[in-house]
DNA sequence: CAGGAATATAACCACAGAGGCATATTGGGG
DNA sequence: CCCCAATATGCCTCTGTGGTTATATTCCTG
């Protein structure tokens, strides 16, 4: 869990992401997007690697690098506790009750935050 | 963005975090259950605070902390393209459809994972 | 109003990690 | 088989940051 963290915690490889997620990319191609130098995007890609970010897949001398969605599944567990949280408190404050809800029948739930 | 991801980058930070969902704690409390010295607690309050984690409550002499659903809400927005892909992946690999599965009716959709 | 509890801030140290350059490695083409 | 292209790894440096101790601040309590 810790390298997952780690690993998103830096701005260049949450880029990578980003590009991966359109489409897979070999590390060249990731070097001229991100205008790093190419040992830097190597070791940034090992890094996603081990967290169970990216995937690689050898083709010829290239590597093609693309999302894992592994690492992602983690994260979106992670957040699934709290996600809770946050529904509870946006109707609770009145807030943006927008669109993007995906779970309509929540909002209506009688929040009694008994222990506050 | 950038302090939202660099505050979870830290197990301690993400322990208070979790420490936090459960009720609400005076920084002492932290204190205790973290067993880190009273400042490095403080400043990672700070940190969290900064990044939108948790709030403050001032009650007399304590600083009662919660947490703050604005950055677990920015945290959920970022993740959401990716959440597309995942499910994409996970249905057109046939993997594990465990029971976490939040949203029941889901598996038994159709998957017609068109655009890839 | 003095004393102490709760918390924040400052100054300092140590270590992790991001970047650059040089080099090793691997695979393809002439 | 040799050379080049693509990528990984090693080594070095430097900045960022987490931890500690000491100190400032704030607010209740006797």
């Amino acid at each position: 869990m810790d390298r997952l963290w780690s690993a998103l915690s830096e701005t260049h490889r949450r880029r990578i992401l980003d590009l991966l997620r359109d489409r897979p990319c070999s590390v060249t191609e990731l070097v001229e997007a991100l205008g790093l130098a190419q040992p830097a995007v190597s070791k940034h890609l090992r890094v996603l690697r081990e967290a169970g970010l990216v995937r690689v897949r050898i083709e010829a001398q290239r590597r093609i690098y693309s999302v894992d969605p592994a690492g992602i599944r983690a994260l979106d567990d992670w957040l699934t506790p709290y996600r809770r949280l946050w529904n509870e408190r946006l109707d609770a404050l009145g807030w943006h009750l927008d669109a993007t809800d995906d779970d309509p029948g929540h909002r209506n739930a009688h929040h009694d935050h008994g222990r506050i």
